[in-house]
DNA sequence: TGGGATTTGTTCGTATGTATG
DNA sequence: ACATACATACGAACAAATCCC
């Protein structure tokens, strides 16, 4: 026979009950509410331990959540954001095609905090990226970036405190740099972009971030971390950026060579022929 | 106060001794072994129950594994593989430069298993990608891969049906089709490569991949799960990768535009300056 | 090969704390 | 203030895997 723990078959049957949307919806925000404990101890006839058993398991995995006072309640998935993190330089953009370093979320509109400025002994991997001695002092420009106002992403980017000597003391202040940093240190310190790199991660959140994207307490839901460093044409980097994403609700793209401008353009979405019949 | 429970206080404390390295390593893989449940009890004056919370706790993160009948464990940190997904062309390749498909493991020969081809109805994400209505056949090509033995990554490549009708006998053969399934597209249906398009996400793995992968039971580790569409010159795909990564031994790097050399070849390594005092 | 000791896994019962409405 | 519902914590018994002699 199965030989599974009671609490396994009991997570799996809740699960099964959760995608045939068995349970009711609650009022407001309209997600699905399991049964309380007690009542669950019935239906499957076991203690309530057990039964806990099965739900954390489920927290766990990130499908359900449990309030206190409140009840177990089934979390949304959030529709994915579709992040394009290479350039779009529109088709045949060339050689001389500028790189953006910003990312392109479709058809929607990122809005970013104020930037929080701190000069800050660099951790190890920002040194290395930005190939200056470890803990030696680097600007901070830290935002929190949400889209349709709900939290989307937290960025960094770091630069080397010698920018700041050599002219470029915009990089101080807590305005968002409008023209974009990137152009203002080709116009500041003559860094012109010719190419960059960029190294994904994925990690446990820490409590911060935890609280920001507002992630389920005790899911197994990580983070990527991207840690992108911008290269002038002589192989300077001058700029590094480490951003974190929640990977529940992001999805990355790149695109790279010559790419149909449908793809490009609506990453994630149908294209090329109907899905109708 | 704290005002913690007695669970989190135990859990966090036993991180601390775990980072302190303060528990002896058992005999052949060195793992650091914790105290047995029922001494932990007793050094922290709480139930076992509550001493299994906290371990279940540090479980689910991934820092340590339970066997049943032998112990607690610490789960060693697996070295990261860095994996360049970008095209390598040497520098200067310039506009001719063809696009490598195949991703690139820093000093490391990956070996592949021998190629598990089936003909299968395609998922929706592969018939969007390869622009061909869903549900209809596509053949596919699966192969697990490692490196130095160890289990790396989970790759399939999709392509229509129709390039067999139409002469490329090759993609149903088991054989590793050595000088590169993109080539031989190329000399069998004139396909040449002009760009590509990745999507990236995570996602919880299944049963298969944490059986392949040796993932521990219960703990958050998710895998990215690579969408690579291969496009010609027309703009018409012609070949979808999905590739499996567990989370916690893969770093994904992309070039893009001018990169210097040594950032190019070791990503995740010091480049630049001597880190040495 | 067997059998007993060890150690974690499963399941139950119970009592009390705490946030919610 | 009260009822509801999840959170924390303890104790106990037996099962199952492993280890050792």
């Amino acid at each position: 026979m199965a030989g599974n723990p009671r609490w396994l078959e009991i997570a799996e049957d809740l699960q099964e009950r959760i995608e045939q949307d068995e349970f009711p919806r609650d009022g407001d925000g309209g997600r699905q509410q399991l049964p309380k404990e007690l009542d669950l101890r019935g239906e499957y006839n076991a203690s309530r331990n057990t039964v806990r058993e099965a739900l954390s398991y489920l927290a766990e995995r990130g499908i359900v959540e449990s309030e206190q006072g409140k009840g177990t309640f089934v979390i949304p998935r959030p529709a994915p954001f579709h992040v394009t993190l290479s350039a779009q330089g529109g088709a045949g953009g060339g050689e001389g095609a500028a790189y953006r370093l910003e990312a392109q979320v479709q058809n929607r509109q990122p809005t970013d905090s104020e930037v929080k400025v701190e000069i800050q002994p660099a951790i190890q991997k920002v040194a290395r990226y930005l190939q200056v001695p470890p803990g030696s002092q680097v600007i901070s420009r830290h935002q929190e970036r949400f889209i349709d106002s709900s939290p989307w992403s937290l960025q960094t980017s770091f630069y080397p405190l010698d920018f700041v000597h050599r002219g470029a003391l915009r990089l101080l202040e807590t305005d968002d740099i409008e023209e974009g940093t990137v152009k203002y240190l080709e116009e500041a310190l003559g860094y012109k972009q010719a190419g960059y790199h960029d190294e994904i991660r994925a990690r446990n959140p820490d409590p911060d971030e935890i609280a920001f994207f507002n992630l389920p307490e005790r899911a197994a839901v990580l983070v990527y971390e991207t840690y992108r460093t911008a290269y002038d044409r002589d192989g300077n980097p001058f700029r590094v950026t480490v951003t974190v994403w929640p990977s529940d609700r992001n999805r990355l793209h790149y695109n790279i060579g010559l790419v149909p401008e449908p793809v490009i353009e609506k990453p994630g979405e149908p294209h090329g022929v109907d899905d109708a019949p």
